[in-house]
This record gives structure tokens, C-alpha cells and sequence, in this order.
DNA sequence: ACAGAAGTACGATCGTCGTCAAACTTCGAT
DNA sequence: ATCGAAGTTTGACGACGATCGTACTTCTGT
């Protein structure tokens, strides 16, 4: 039984990098991904958001905010749970997730 | 001598949009710009930025500056002048240009 | 009046990215 | 063992956007 559930590479935090994370987060559907998973107490499986996009789709936007260092996924059965960095991104970037995710701009994405 | 220099639309602080903004942020040309506008004390020709462009890509990317809100534009004999939009965006995103242009970000972008 | 400097406007090109459908894999439950 | 649920993978397609060169406009200086 080869885990087909083997945890995908995730960046570290040194890693991160600025161009790809604002380029992850250009993208509305990833930002409402986002936005989601913080205002949210658990971790959310893939197929819980809130999003209108096809399923390939939205395996797509969570490979690039993974890639980014957005989010940390892991497997719990056949679902694939995602977690935001948020730490992680307040160390690498202050204040830029705050400034997504609070104020005026959750509310225009929501 | 019908002014050529009229002044360009700018929208008001109350129709700023995240989108909008982060579509101008995520291109590096355009945050080079903007970091370079933050660092100077005065406002600067367009032809004075360090920007590896041509004339009429450069002239694209102010304008998408320029409607997203992020700089003003005004005319001084045949030079245009930009001056960074601070507090309307400030105003309108908390946070959201420190996180840009402070720290990690700005050395990088560098 | 003319030449040059500073940008703008207009197409055209070229790459990248978001999107989907279809086929496949893996796991859990029956 | 089998079926369904949950994602992934793999192309293909279409749209948008960054880029450039060329031609054009406007102002400044001489």
C-alpha cells in the first residue's frame, strides 16, 4: 500500500519568497482560500470551501498556495486537510496577511 | 495650445479596490517602481525610475499604477511627475504598503 | 521656427495562467 | 471484493497581460 497520501514538499520558511506569494495570492479564488482558512478554528478539507471552481481545478489553486508557503496540507484519510502558515507568513512577511485578511479587503472578498 | 498634460483620472480613495491593487503589486516592474517612489523624499519623472523597460512599456505600467489608485501623476513642462498615493492607500489597506515595502519584502525587491 | 526631450497611443506578438473534462489513484465502508 | 468519495494528473483551450517598435504629440530651449 505505497502511501499515495505522502506529504508533499513544503517550502521552508527561509524560502519564502515575496513575487511568488503575491502571485498566489493575485488570484481571488486562492485569497477567498485563504481568507477561509482564517477565519476558520480547524483545518478544512479540500472539498469544505467554499469556492466555484471544478474540482481540478481547485487542486490547482492549493498547489500553488502550498508552493508558496501558504498553506500546510496533509492527509487524514481521503481527504486532504489544509492549514494556514499563518505564523510562518507574519514571520517571512508582517502585517501582509493582516492586511489581506482584516479590514475593508476581507470584506470586499468575502 | 490645448494642454496635453491634462490630468489624468485618478480615482477616489472610496473606490479603491483590492483586486485592483494586488494585480498592480504582483508585477515586479510596478513594485520596483513603488519602492523606489517610497525611498525618494521628492516625486520622480517617470523617466528617472531604474526600471529595465522601454518608454512605452514603462508608460503602461504607471498607468496601471495610476488606476489602481497607488500613485498620482501630474505634468511639469513635458516630464510627468508621480508622488505615491501613502495615506489614500494607507487609508483604504491598512498595513497593506508597509508589508511591501518594509522588511524582507523591500530588500528583496531591491 | 526647429530640434530634441519626454511621454503617449497603437497594434502585434508571445507566454503564462486559470479553467475544464476525462481518466486515474487511493482510501474507507459495506 | 467492490463501490463510492475525495483528490490528482494530464492535456487542451482561451484569455489576458507584459513587452516592444513605430509613429505621434506636446512642451522647452535655442
Amino acid at each position: 500500500m505505497g502511501l499515495m497520501g505522502r506529504t508533499p514538499p513544503h517550502p521552508d520558511v527561509s524560502q519564502f519568497d515575496l513575487q511568488q506569494v503575491l502571485e498566489a495570492l493575485v488570484d481571488p479564488v486562492r485569497r477567498s482560500i485563504v481568507t477561509q482558512l482564517d477565519a476558520s478554528e480547524e483545518d478544512l478539507a479540500c472539498g469544505t470551501f467554499d469556492i466555484a471552481v471544478s474540482k481540478s481545478t481547485a487542486t490547482h489553486h492549493f498547489k500553488v498556495l502550498r508552493e508558496a508557503g501558504l498553506i500546510r496540507q496533509y492527509y487524514v484519510g481521503t481527504s486532504r486537510m489544509n492549514a494556514l502558515r499563518r505564523a510562518e507568513m507574519d514571520e517571512a512577511f508582517p502585517g501582509l496577511l493582516d492586511a489581506l485578511t482584516r479590514s475593508r479587503a476581507a470584506a470586499l472578498t468575502r
